[in-house]
DNA sequence: ACATAAAGTCTGTAAAACAGATGTTATGTG
DNA sequence: CACATAACATCTGTTTTACAGACTTTATGT
């Protein structure tokens, strides 16, 4: 299972980099940001294998970008915090970038996620 | 060796994650960025895996985010397309968000990069 | 021509990804 | 309450990928 330890680069996007170079990382909080929070929810979504997913959810906890709520006992969801939010700026670039340089002419990017990668 | 196909998704995000989902090319791209134009000065920068660099330099001339001059004879210099300098905006908030969110009290982020991860 | 540096490639080993089966608590229904 | 089902994982075996470090090849400077 792949684990994570926050980078200690002094360079802000070194520490970045360690936790967004990611490619479960990005679409599990695109998905969360379109309202994904409970676990099935991200499967059927992404397509993403199970381990993979519950790895990616550890790290984005111990980053402090998810919390599992509720902690103990019931079902989990699993909610965006106020510095997972904060990148929300960086994710419309990113789509903004993707959408002029990603894309061949006369191919028009779509809205819509849930889609094969 | 880490090969690289472009993703057909629909969502401008989903391509982008294809590609940027990757700490090396993250970090690559800074140095780029940062000035770093020459194989080995890739790898005395961010002391990355040969291996590893060639394979990210070849994702990034396919992707159309570096050019690798001069094509055939003398050594090369990796340079930077007009694709690549678009991101810069995206680096601006990735700094920036991390800058806010990744480092404790008490820690400043510092503005140089060549340090361990 | 020679020494050295640049730009890779190769090899063996360790880590991670994946599909698919299995286990374990919740939650809804009769 | 008993039972079925869905949610949330974990485990197993196999395939991919990553990595360190040695080796090779092609420039460049003297």
């Amino acid at each position: 299972m792949k684990t994570y330890r926050a980078s200690r680069a002094p360079c802000p996007i070194g520490r970045a980099a360690r936790l967004l170079g990611d490619r479960w990382i990005l679409l599990i909080l695109r998905e969360a940001f379109l309202g994904a929070e409970r676990f099935e929810e991200f499967i059927a979504r992404l397509d993403v294998n199970r381990a993979a997913l519950t790895s990616r959810l550890a790290i984005l906890q111990e980053a402090g970008l998810i919390t599992r709520e509720p902690t103990t006992g019931k079902r989990a969801r699993y909610l965006l915090t106020e510095s997972a939010c904060a990148l929300v700026p960086l994710y419309a670039e990113m789509a903004k970038w993707g959408a002029e340089h990603l894309f061949d002419d006369g191919e028009a990017p779509g809205q819509w996620s849930a889609a094969p990668a």
